[in-house]
DNA sequence: GATGAATGAGGCTTCATTCAT
DNA sequence: GATGAATGAAGCCTCATTCAT
């Protein structure tokens, strides 16, 4: 079998995988389980996967890059760096449809996954947050320059707030029903909003 | 009869299996393993729970509740309501120690564990989480009303904003090596500033 | 405490220790719900009993003994040895109430529990039914002397017959409801009836 | 896919718990116990079987069935239907062999099992045997009619008798060793012999 | 390559019994 | 004498994995 379809096999996998710790719980995920949700036996997992680890792994990782391609799509046709990127970024990012919710729910299993195994997996979590935070960073000191967000806040506290934001908005959102969350999530365009510079910086008093 | 205090006995039990939870991961939590733990045969553990779910709910609820009751002592010394509550409240509540560290990655498990077996456990938490956003919203309208808050921003907002916060702040906290995590969180405390309304509103522009 | 104590507490055991095989079978008969059914203690028990087995074969005991002590009341009032014996004898002996119907599951259990565990409380079952058999054999025997019995059948027959079915009207019994056991058990009444000798043997054919 | 004939592997099953349940008692079928006499894992029997309880019903059906089995191959190769049929259908139901003796242990486990748990099972039983009575009756009215049954005995009286006392008889015949048991069950037969209506119904006097 | 039967460790729970109080 | 907490074996069941077909 040609490698294009091992693979696609293998994401396919993951995909139901992904579908089944979303919807059931990690614990729910078991071979039986799997096989059934994929319509083949038992035994054919083995010819993808070396274990249910990397099963898990794969699952995680799938969901997770879900995620991350869902917010590069939103900004893909933008054209020029702007704030504008927020707002659609963080729409396509946070779990407001039935998709982005499981993989969301999936990502939390991830990360709390790493937590408790520690080892490698929790580095490479860390090291790509890390990796995005200096993107993030350089995005907001380049929009700084541009002058599209006021230059008297630190880009690193807007960094660090928009990550915790982001990250508690997400938590928060899943025990949202899905009809509330549109709205509930609207406060942080308003946000982003704040963060655009005083158009006339001239004698007035600006509260905020 | 032998000398025990029942409650105590399953509050000791709770602990032990909150910290397993925390340190192994709920999959870890066995009745083998907790028995070990806690130095008693596997029998034991029936006396004081029906069943295994009955144990792992009480874990949940342990720490769930030393969170929130380790905010309340924060600011239980506090005579008059200002805007300095929030400082030690939200030091109190972040996992800035090894203790409460502990307790949030608990309810994370608590949280999702919720989410994905839905039922009454989710609604209590759904509700309790409401309870506290209306505490929140109507402790910013008193701290506007007393002229420690700025009136121009709407209290739900902030509400929002600080559950979001809050709740990422102490997501992401948990993968910060606990050195770093001080340092991590002292962002928060320049945006409760922030609040504050201008002091001297007269000539001079206040950009924010 | 006075032995007199002693015996109507460990009667009291074998007694509610006998319906709870009755109502939910022997494997329902533990310690833990014999004690709430007793409304004592567990630990109690071992005061009367040195062990579960002693409590069942108690209960087995108990329950074996009140069908005959029945069985007895019914002709105890009676002055003559008469065919007539037959008819309250074998209505007190069937379960054909609640309390016999109990008494009757029990005892079959007390048979089904002797012919695995086999040993010497098999061999108690088959020398108390085979001393039985003696007894009824005479009493048949008896019965011909003065002529209340048809001196053409075999005593032997009619004992074999009646021990047999007594035996399996009691187990068919209790599967009939008990409305309707009166009925079904009435047949043998006009059986005991053709045991009778023929009135007027004179020259008209008898069939039977 | 390894060949395993998956009946015939639950027949298997069935019929090694049916000997368990004969020879140990029905508390003495544990799957660890069923498993060791199969010769094979303890996980072997979920692939059959999805829980003890349907093992254990295999096993009474099995049981049972062989039983009803056993009786029909005894008149099967009789061409014409008369009262001869009642003798090697006796001889053939009733334990008279290891082999019988066992499933009739289990019968009776069977019927005291549906007795306890009630619901449906208990409701087949009593459904099995009330047919069962119908074709016995309907049988006992045919014989009548050829002239191979006498006329002056109620055919319900008959179907009775018979049901109570092959039931009785089989109880009974469980704890009478087995070289005995041919002889203890053979008064059935003159019991039969009675059953036919008198030969030459003339002069004489015939008492019974 | 695909199948699913087989394995046996380990999950939770229940049990009779013991024994400190 | 009475209590019920403690024990740990053994109950049933589910699991990831292996391997003959």
């Amino acid at each position: 079998m040609r490698k294009v379809d091992h693979d696609s096999r293998r994401e396919e996998v993951a995909s139901v995988a992904s579908r089944l710790i979303a919807e059931k719980g990690l614990e729910a995920l078991t071979t039986r389980a799997l096989a059934k949700e994929l319509g083949c036996s038992i035994g054919v997992l083995s010819h993808y996967f070396n274990s249910k680890e990397e099963i898990v792994m794969a699952a995680f990782k799938w969901a997770d890059q879900r995620i991350d391609q869902r917010m590069q799509n939103a900004i893909a046709e933008l054209d020029e760096i702007s704030l504008d990127y927020f707002i659609p970024m963080i729409t396509a990012g946070l779990p407001l449809d039935e998709a982005s919710d499981r993989e969301w729910r999936v990502r939390f299993n991830l990360y709390h996954y790493c937590l408790t195994k520690g080892g490698k997996g929790l580095k490479e979590q860390i090291e790509k947050i890390s990796q995005f935070r200096v993107l993030m960073d350089e995005f907001i000191r380049t929009l700084q320059k541009k002058g599209e967000v006021r230059r008297d806040i630190d880009p690193e506290l807007i960094t660090k707030m928009a990550f915790d934001m982001v990250m508690g908005a997400a938590q928060n959102l899943l025990m949202v029903p899905m009809p509330e969350r549109q709205s509930h999530a609207a406060y942080l365009f308003a946000i982003v909003e704040k963060l655009r510079p005083v158009k006339t910086p001239t004698i007035t008093a600006v509260p905020a």
